[in-house]
This record gives C-alpha cells, sequence and structure tokens, in this order.
DNA sequence: ACTGAAATGGCGCGACC
DNA sequence: GGTCGCGCCATTTCAGT
C-alpha cells in the first residue's frame, strides 16, 4: 500500500499524539471528516496503524533502571532460538528483544526498579534459558532520547 | 505519589489500548465513570501518564531496519556530551539514546528504510559530531518483542 | 468514486451530594 | 466515591460533483 502527503501528515499527528481533535486534525489536513475517517479505517485494516497506547513515565512508574542485554546461544539450532524466543517473551521486563547480527544473538533492553532487580532478572531469568551460553549487560545511567514515532515520510516517486 | 490496585487495572489497561471504552474499563474495575476519571487525570497531571501515542507497523510504515549503535565519545567533557545529545536530538532516525555504563558511552536505536539508510546515518550524520571517537553497530534481523507498556505493579506494602 | 456537510448517539467531564 | 446532566466529539449516512 502507498501513502499519499495527506496519510504522512496525519500519521505523524497520530504518532505524536492519539487523542488529537480529530475533526480540527482533518480539517488542517484539508479534509472533511468523512474521507479523513475512511483514510483512518484503510491505515488501520492495512496494518499500517498497529495501535493506540498509553505511555507511562519510566521512572512515576517505578521502573527507573533501563539495561541493554546482549546474549549469545551456543549451538544455534532452531530449536533452541524458539525456545529462547518464547521464553523471553513471557517475561515482562523486557521491553525490546531483537535477534542480532554481530557476535552476540540477541539485543534486549529490560527495565527493573533498581538494579538490583536488572541483576536478579539476569541471573534467574535468562541464565536459567537452556542453550545461553554468554551474557553482556550494559546499565542506561540516563535516558536522552525515547521516541515511538517513526520518521514517516511520503514515498519518493509520488 | 502512590497508586494502589485499582490505577495498577487502568494503567494496564491504557497502556494496552489508550482507546478503551471508558465508561467500560471504569465498570471494570468497579468504578463509576466520574472518580474514574478523576484518577486518570491525577495520573496525568502527576506525569505518571506521559502521553498517548499511535504505533506504526515499522516495516509497513518504511522503515523496515533497526539497528543497535555504539558510539564512543573522546575527552569526555560535559560540554562535548551535552552537544552530541543535542545533535542526537535533532535526528529522526533516532528512536532511542541512552548514556551507558560500559567502554561506549551512548547506546541508540536507529531507524531506515534499508540497510543503506543505517549506513548513512553512522557516516553522514554520526561521525561528524565532535567528538565521536568510535562507533558499532548491530544490525537487526528480526523483531522478536517490541513493547511500551510497563510491568506496572502495585508498590509492595498497600 | 471520492469528497463534503449535516444528524445523532455516546462519551468526557464538571457540579454537587 | 457516586449521581446527574450538559456539551461536544466521534462516527455514519446521505447528497453532490
Amino acid at each position: 500500500m502507498r501513502f499519499d502527503r495527506t496519510d504522512v501528515r496525519i500519521l505523524a499527528e497520530l504518532q505524536r499524539d492519539a487523542r488529537v481533535r480529530a475533526n480540527e486534525l482533518a480539517e488542517r489536513v484539508g479534509l472533511s471528516p468523512s474521507p479523513f475517517y475512511r483514510r483512518i479505517r484503510l491505515l488501520e485494516e492495512e496494518g499500517i496503524i498497529e495501535g493506540y497506547v498509553t505511555l507511562l513515565n519510566q521512572e512515576k512508574a517505578g521502573f527507573p533502571v533501563s539495561a541493554y542485554v546482549q546474549v549469545a546461544i551456543e549451538k544455534k539450532t532452531e530449536v533452541r532460538l524458539a525456545r529462547f524466543e518464547a521464553a523471553i517473551a513471557k517475561l515482562d521486563e523486557v521491553m525490546e528483544c531483537n535477534l542480532m547480527t554481530g557476535s552476540f544473538d540477541y539485543m534486549l533492553r529490560v527495565v527493573a526498579a533498581d538494579i538490583a532487580g536488572i541483576e536478579r532478572f539476569v541471573m534467574t531469568q535468562l541464565t536459567t534459558i537452556e542453550g545461553v551460553s554468554d551474557i553482556s549487560t550494559s546499565l542506561a545511567l540516563r535516558r536522552v532520547v525515547y521516541k515511538t514515532a517513526l520518521p514517516v515520510r511520503e514515498p519518493s516517486g509520488s
């Protein structure tokens, strides 16, 4: 699916604030309500829009500590990777997990109430998963940037 | 500020879906609309709730590639770090940036339309910032987990 | 076929108990 | 925290171009 510059403007606004006044936003992009809603529905159906969520302040919500944890898996069979991923998916503290290039296999971002919580996570949750052969943890000292908004741009040749 | 188990249930739902039927959610947590809205407003004012945003599908929005980029800064003066952070904050591709412990100083998550976009970002944006002395880039091969919802729990002694 | 304008049902939110 | 009630917004339908 392609989206035009109007979609791009709508998506930019919605990414910033899921609760913008729809009519006002429609007007701002030069649309009346009904085509505006049609576009939104289409974007939802196409799966471009994945959902509308509420963001909490990490500190104030009680999770001031973030850590990036790199994990290496030995003898990477498909089954073993699948099991690791299934185990990871169940852990609430894991905000992100990606299969990576490089010497480690997975990169995780983990949150906790304190540094001990990170250690506890690594020791009791990660090391107990079959095949985990190496773990490298780096603590975040301070968050500089955290965004959820992708830099959507209009496809070049439109 | 403390929140009780009712707040926790509300926050859990709102993190999952910012557009839940408010009256329905209020009822589900055993509240009538009014006190429900009062709690929400309070959570917003306290800054626990940071905002309501729309999440896009990274692939479908045209940014299928993620990379974690570690950056080392030489002669880390406060001014130099501040300048680096200011420069980073302006770059749309940077979804996350944290000051870190360990041999590198910053950990970034960067998105791009293709691998060349990551290389271009590193070469033209990162290396040109004063003081950047080392960069290590790892590509994400596949996203396993991506969440925005913190595992909020009721404070222990309530 | 896609856009624009009007109607309505339901929600958000304040006043008051 | 609950009840009442108003105003406004999200959403659909319908006509126009």
